[in-house]
DNA sequence: GTGGTCTAGACCACT
DNA sequence: GTGGTCTAGACCACG
């Protein structure tokens, strides 16, 4: 897990961010074990207190829950995390969408944008570029 | 300019934010004059030293100017106003085809939630105007 | 003995109260055996290690008595299982009332709250027993 | 404010129920600002850190708001105070209920106990004993 | 001055 | 070993 922070947002949101991407994308599967926090901030060289605040939140969002002396674990609940792929994925569409008719775009003009956009984005990655 | 702030993003940003979506759609145009600090902060019910500051940054990104003794007003640079727009919306564009793809979305399935999302928001809009 | 154990108390702590309750119910009568460290364990589907515990403070509490090679026992003096349950009462009272006074309530007010409540529950009751 | 922590409850979390004591009994009106995390942290004698950590769970049940770089408030939401002495109330009196049953007390049995305990409370503190 | 975040390091209870 | 809490002290952005 190579990370590298941006320093606008907070360590620990950032983490949180990836750790509900690796479950959403299927990296982590409901009921995994997920590492304990020592580990963590072993790993990504910050303090455990960071991690420690991360899997708090996580567990308030309650994607994941812990066992005491044994550890923390992705929830088994299915449901749980398709709700949080939507989520996420809601708030990052209302956002788009919402700055973009600020903006003074119409309906028709995202369309269009997205679409040259996504085909940019295969070309550039059928010739290899990543960043 | 009722506004209620979102306590994520300093509110200095957020009245920048206003001001370049007022010019950007042509509420205000190039030249108009701005209001003043005092009247600003008076109207929004904020510090002073907040608006000062949103106004620091705005001369700073060139977007307006002050003429000493008169007061400050949107740059008259049509140009400077398309660059703007351009950078906003590839902002907006960027973050959201980014987040998209780190939950697992395929290009052709951003398009279609984009799609969706505006012919309901059209539908919608068609029903009800609120805003 | 199906359970589920609240994350807030030591496991340990909720199978003594269990056991107690048990006791104090007479569901278990002075002189009974208890299961073994092991039995229990499996059964809980917990550390052998945290019944061990259970039992040790049952038996520091004198509640529970241990006959080598034989088993565990609930204790037979009928006085200290009345003790018990006096002791059980007498905390949960004053921990409500003190409770309802740091609240703001009165005496009164407290009284007509339980009377309140009671009636409901065993209206509830008569109508549909789950537990 | 004197205060003196008891060991096994989280100190955060006993302030947290004081403060919100202090509110449902009408000592905090709605809207009044609260003490700041460094004042506060120097009258409990404890370290900063800690009563931000009370603060935040207040505001993360919406008992308290932020202003930014102006302090922290009673939410002025009447209705979210009267809902937090339900709330508190509610608890207290379900574990108390259930507490009681799970000893072996009838519904009747429990209003007597009550009973009781109200009028020698009152009796106590007509003779002026307060510890 | 205010809150927000982070580091460093410690102690404790639980399994 | 695991998580939970707390202290001490620092830095930063915001108003």
């Amino acid at each position: 897990m190579g990370m590298e922070f941006d320093n606008n947002l907070p360590i620990y949101i950032q983490i949180m961010n990836y750790i509900k991407q690796e479950i959403v994308m299927g990296k982590l599967s409901p009921g995994d074990k997920i590492p304990s926090v020592r580990e963590l901030a072993a790993e990504l060289r910050i303090n455990p207190n960071t991690v420690q605040r991360t899997f708090q939140e996580l567990e308030r969002e309650e994607i994941v829950e812990t066992r005491r002396g044994l550890g923390r674990y992705v929830t088994s609940e299915e449901a749980k995390i398709m709700a949080i792929k939507k989520e996420m994925a809601g708030d990052l569409l209302e956002r788009f969408i919402r700055g973009m008719q600020e903006l003074g775009f119409k309906g028709e003009e995202i369309v269009d944008v997205i679409k040259e956009a996504v085909q940019e984005d295969s070309v550039l990655k059928n010739k290899n570029r990543n960043v």
